[in-house]
DNA sequence: TGTTAGCACTCAGGAGTCACGAGTGCTAAC
DNA sequence: GTTAGCACTCGTGACTCCTGAGTGCTAACA
């Protein structure tokens, strides 16, 4: 639909905008590009894709600045080709997930605040999902007479842990000798099958071991219960107030909704999980096209990684619309790219 | 030095500007206040206590402020009396405490949720430190052949833990017996002094039972290295966004300073921590008399909770100077009481 | 001697006016 | 199809003026 020039121009009044955060005139299109056509000329082309829908005036006097259609075509059509990063920002990229290894738990944290330093945006990070790990292990470790810390870990080499209080009558041996009994029972087993399935299977054995069955298992229900919701994986947000930088936060009120939104980890999640099941590999979504409405203003590119070929978790940048999406776009794919190997090569069990 | 009736100047016209937010006039006094005293009185008085330093006028035609020097005196002497919380108030903070016990590790965090929200300020909560805590347990769990977790169970419950990646060349078994022997030779021994001391000791033991000793030891190093520094407690931050709705922080420039500082959670560490070895219970900074220069607009104020006699951990409240002293204080009083409470019935085993 | 009424003075903030300049749309000529 | 020229638009910043809240001072009062 779109003529070779006006794509050219689109791109340039985007590439200018991005950089500028502001309205884009046509006679500074004229002087920079090669094509040596005047303001004029420009001013009609920028007629005519205003028009179409992909730029718009804040004012009659003011120049043109993309649309939302704008944005979305420039990432779909204007930034494919050629849009990689060097092979020396590459191994940059990749330098620094190998200086660290051994601390997997760390790995979502530290790429958050990275990757929000190298952008200047803010970053968010969904930390590996444990859904079809199994568990590998599980650990009571008394504290006194009436509290324990269980430990449950898992697969891919998580930890989670939680203190539990043991009902008056019991004698914490007891509950250890149960932990012991269910450590081998139900290691290899998937998390989110233990609650409903493993429980009844080993009702019988437990009750063979135990006198107070009903109390113990409350104890341990105690353990179990969070299983499910807490492999959901946890979510690292970096640069929060790179958000602040921003010409288009400089009214509080307008940034406060949105770092607020950010405090709220279970809606961050939840927008970051829908990417994940999304089909492609990497999402841009801008503005209006974000289905949480404090959103309208901002843009968020999320790529998954992954370990072998199923998702794991996501890698985000949340900016204005007005995002650089040339320097994003690839550096979250070399991420991404970079976690899944990383990942992969470390679950590989 | 002041009368009886400047003091009461004084603290209305705290009381005032800490509502408002805007410089109190003498009318404004002379109307509220029971004694009837005319505008011209009360600013006879003003003038008065803006020589002392008591306030401060940010241009010839408007009304009074208090100044730093002011709060101090409004904060050493005229909120003492009946600054308590009812009893009904107590109970309410307790009842909040009550309600999830055996979550000890999250007690913190919900601490600085529920105190951001309860005074609309930002809260930040220094969780238990574990220096004087022992081990309790130590465990490896292999994940693989080359990975497996390390956990370290503290004396009151905390739990840290480390993937460790084993070197080519040794055996997890071999790995695994030495944690065993670790775990037995090294439980109730201080964090702090595993380190140095535990290490030296059992060098022998070790030798006996393994062949590469010195890679073993490097991994040993890579779960023992950390305990020092993590040994410290966490911060917990509530509310961060609250900070916006002050209008002290309308402008955003003077926002991100505070929120970024917010961010760097080793500067906030340190500024409680400082306060932790303080000689009183509660400390309140106003202003400039906080270290940090970020913090000249702000107020923390802070209160410690103990286990046994010892601080182990830091409650606070961050606000502007022209913060409701008179509600935060006891609130944080009340809840850092609370909080000792409840660590100490946890704690002692 | 402390308190009060009255009055002149100050000053931040909002409303109104104006000029500037960046940028557009349109028309006519190339 | 492209461009030069020109009239028109409109946000921005500078300037002025006015208002009102609040002060300080003085003189009178109890």
């Amino acid at each position: 639909m779109l003529t070779e020039r006006q794509m050219l121009i689109l791109r340039l009044i985007v590439d200018n905008y991005v950089l500028s955060a502001e309205p884009v005139g046509s006679r500074t299109i004229s002087k920079q590009a090669d094509l040596g056509l005047s303001a004029a000329t420009i001013r009609n082309e920028m007629a005519d894709l205003e028009e179409m829908g992909y730029l718009e005036q804040p004012h009659a006097s003011a120049g043109r600045i993309p649309s939302q259609l704008g944005y979305r075509f420039y990432v779909d059509h204007l930034l494919s080709q050629g849009a990689d990063l060097s092979a020396a920002e590459i191994e940059r990229v990749k330098s620094l997930f190998t200086e660290r290894i051994g601390e997997m738990e760390r790995v979502a944290q530290q790429t958050a605040s990275f990757l929000s330093n190298l952008t200047q945006y803010t970053a968010v990070v969904l930390g590996p999902q444990v859904y079809d790990t199994t568990l590998k292990s599980l650990q009571l470790v008394p504290i006194s007479d009436r509290t324990a810390v269980a430990l449950v870990v898992t697969s891919t080499g998580q930890v989670h842990n939680r203190t539990v209080t043991i009902p008056e009558g019991i004698p914490v041996r007891d509950i250890e000798r149960m932990f012991k009994v269910l450590d081998k029972k139900l290691s290899g087993i998937p998390l989110y099958r233990i609650r409903s399935r493993a429980l009844e299977e080993i009702t019988l054995e437990l009750a063979r071991h135990m006198n107070d069955f009903e109390e113990a298992m409350r104890v341990l229900d105690q353990v179990i219960s969070w299983m499910g919701e807490d492999s959901e994986g946890k979510l690292y947000v970096g640069g929060t107030t790179n958000m602040l930088l921003q010409p288009e936060f400089q009214d509080v009120q307008k940034a406060k909704t949105v770092l607020t939104w950010l405090e709220h980890h279970q809606d961050v999640m939840e927008a970051l999980r829908s990417d994940e099941t999304a089909r492609g590999r990497l999402q841009v979504r801008i503005g209006g096209e974000n289905d949480v409405l404090t959103l309208r203003d901002c843009s968020l590119v999320t790529a998954t990684y992954h370990v072998g070929g199923a998702p794991v978790g996501v890698v985000g940048v949340l900016g204005p619309t007005r995002m650089d999406y040339a320097r994003v776009i690839p550096l979250l794919d070399q991420i991404s790219k970079t976690m899944t190997e990383l990942f992969t090569k470390f679950y590989a069990s």
